[in-house]
DNA sequence: TCAATATTTATACAAACGTATAACTATTAG
DNA sequence: CTAATAGTTATACGTTTGTATAAATATTGA
């Protein structure tokens, strides 16, 4: 009669709050902060409601601990791709490209997730914080990618230039990877990474799109 | 004793109704469209919350008319500059791309809206509809323009290579639309057209920058 | 094997939510 | 001036919300 099936298992603590941590992230690409309840989250989480609590004093923090989590892997995505230092800054730069117009980053999930903490990432001071270095990060580093293609190149330019340069750079990726996550059947899987290329290459004045290096 | 000031005053329906919208548009920018509670938007509307039900049958029929509104205002910002005819497409494709990246386009609020509404707009088919038809309205607009100012300039293009310039400018006005609207202290105000101008100039191989016509 | 402990479940509560309906009153027509 | 109408307020109801606390149980160390 007594099964003796244990009615629940007992899971390290970073493990659980991860799996908190990504039901939280999938909630409020869904629906939105608000739509995101702890009711909900626990049972995407496969756990009750009161567990929550015991990992996070509050929702408040958990949203706070998810936004964390999911800027660390977007950063970590647009990071990973180049590890070999002796590529050219051009093929640096071409890679760097393709990789931020290519999921996973261009994602539905990640557009979602942007929209969905916009709001609060403005009324949250931390919030705003790992915001703007996470984006003033992702400009400098295009910003240097763009500076050494162009040195090698033997093209001159002036600081304020390279940081228009920059600007209009990271504008197209946003914008492509923007309409590609809310458009998601609008664009051929190649057609992305392609025109995101050839904008650049017009912009900065340096053909990128005949690379000669090898593609890893 | 007994001052006779009238309670309340009847409003014109359709004056009523657009204050209920415009709160309820306020509302979701600042906190998303679960945070625009009746209760707060009828607050903001300076009515008692009864009122909304008397010309909006439910929450959803609310937020359906404030997105078609809103949709209409922006889609009417972006028409309205050129009603002179005998302008040249490449004076015309200049102050399209110059309204687009200044206020009232470029606005914190509608950056907000749009992300406030983009789940929405993702589930529910009629506001997918008025979604997609004004995108492409608005890409197709620019597609038109590019075309006629290379023709004028008598640069040959095929159509598949139209649409791709079309695309790239598209996300180029885009991502400096979210960015000037996300980060509204991160540029100077002539910025962002001057970047685009100088972005799109290169992109479809044509000067913007230095227009001889008359400016309006 | 058994007590100790931290994880997990279970239950409860006040506040806020969308909705429904009744009561009031400014306005209009005759 | 009066009655009818429709705009507006007022109140109420069942659910869902975030939070709080008690109870149960899997796991660990001695």
């Amino acid at each position: 009669m007594s099964e003796n099936e244990p009615k629940f298992r007992r899971e390290p603590a970073q493990q659980r709050k991860e799996a908190l941590i990504e039901a939280t992230l999938t909630l409020i690409a869904e629906q939105g902060i608000r739509g995101a309840t702890v009711r909900e989250i626990a049972k995407r989480a496969e756990v009750t409601q009161g567990l929550i609590r015991h990992y996070f004093s509050s929702k408040e923090e958990l949203i706070s601990a998810a936004y964390e989590y999911h800027m660390k892997v977007m950063t970590q995505l647009t990071e990973g791709t180049d590890l070999q230092a002796n590529t050219s800054g051009k093929t640096r730069l071409v890679r760097f490209v393709e990789s931020g117009l290519t999921p996973p980053v261009v994602d539905p999930r990640a557009v979602s997730l942007w929209a969905g903490f916009l709001n609060k990432v403005r009324a949250d001071a931390q919030m705003f914080e790992i915001h703007e270095q996470t984006y003033h990060d992702f400009r400098g580093r295009l910003e240097a990618l763009i500076g050494e293609a162009l040195n090698e190149a033997n093209i001159l330019i002036t600081p304020p230039r390279l940081r228009s340069l920059a600007i209009a750079c990271n504008a197209v990726m946003d914008g492509l990877w923007m309409e590609g996550g809310a458009l998601p059947d609008a664009f051929e899987p190649e057609e992305l990474p392609r025109i995101g290329l050839e904008s650049i290459s017009a912009i900065i004045g340096l053909e990128l799109t005949q690379t000669t290096e090898g593609q890893s």
